[in-house]
DNA sequence: TAATACCGTTGACTTTGGTCAACGGTTTTC
DNA sequence: GAAAACCGTTGACCAAAGTCAACGGTATTA
């Protein structure tokens, strides 16, 4: 247990076995089956998950059912709903398990006293903050500036086996399309290659 | 000069003049003329850029010349390009001046390092980046799952005097359309309201 | 101040993506 | 193990956005 993250921190902030105790007092392990719920819309966020194992996703739900993804986050990447966790507001998002998942938790109190504690934590949380901007902002230029067949090849070279994970309507949802849609970029692709 | 920095700075984090006296010696001032580059495509971006007055933005130009613009940064916001910065690889974007711009700069080097002597510096870097973070996710959400009247709506309200103050082409380019549909877009608005 | 470049709008047309319905092939579930 | 739900694909049609060209108005600049 705390492997992955272990790892994760260790790579971008080295600890020592002193430091390291000190931060896993703070943290939880919490496993999910496909289709719970980590975050329900409505309700406030209070916690950060890091994925050791499995995959979740953050989505709302427009006014005619219709479901968005967001974001997702597989092994090695954080999830929460940073909006809800900084304002206290109640959250518009929904994050489940799209499969059994092991995460680790940290409140988002429990975050902030560690971080006034831990110079390391306070870094490692500033890295990883930074880490989610530059991806997002990756995104955004993409979105914003590239065909639906470039966007999918891209998204396929950032998570290389969310294809063989996710179901393509999850996919879809992500790009903003519908799945009708993508099943005739992906027949587009797969003809003129 | 610094004011609305300092000011910006105050409100998240409060100050008092030493520490201010020992931050102060980080930043610099810089003036852009309208049209200037902070940055451009090919260079390394070094800087974190803070607008006193004025407004940048940040956008790449694809194979066919068209220029897509990512961000847009007015008073008391933050402009950069995170992923140069961090990587120390060549950038992909420019950043240039919309209007006469006054600009608060520190490199990242010194970021780094009064991130280390400063904790409230330490805590303001980490509170601008999950707020620039959730600035981005939001837009994130509106791109995947309103209209594009709804959109239009929310950038008026999330930037309240934009359409006074930018082109509407460059507003067409952050949505990523075609100055002509934005102009349809807006006519509709106006048509049904 | 005249010439020029730029900007937003509009119209006609094309291309792209969405909608709706149907189908066969999986999984789930009971 | 049968029934039901789900999933990806396809076709026909529709709606939305892009393209191209033209225009008049406004800044810029010489």
């Amino acid at each position: 247990m705390y492997e992955r993250y272990l790892h994760h921190f260790n790579e971008k902030v080295p600890l020592t076995q002193e430091e390291w105790e000190l931060i896993q007092n703070y943290l939880t392990l919490k496993k999910l089956r496909k289709r719970q719920y980590l975050l329900q819309e409505g309700d406030v966020c209070k916690l950060v998950a890091f994925v050791e194992k499995g995959a979740l996703r953050l989505y709302n739900v427009s006014e005619n059912g219709t479901e968005h993804i967001v974001l997702f986050a597989v092994e090695g990447q954080f999830m929460t709903d940073l909006y809800s966790t900084f304002s206290g507001e109640p959250s518009i998002y929904n994050i489940d398990a799209i499969e059994d998942s092991e995460l680790v938790l940290i409140t988002r109190t429990a975050s902030d006293e560690l971080r006034k504690l831990s110079p390391k934590y306070q870094e490692f949380a500033f890295l990883e903050t930074s880490e989610a901007y530059i991806q997002l902002a990756k995104r955004m230029t993409s979105v914003i500036s590239l065909s639906l067949e470039q966007r999918y090849q891209e998204l396929i070279t950032n998570y290389p086996n969310i294809v063989q994970r996710v179901p393509q309507h999850m996919i879809a949802s992500y790009m903003g399309l519908t799945p009708e849609t993508l099943s005739r970029v992906r027949k587009r692709m797969s003809n003129t290659k």
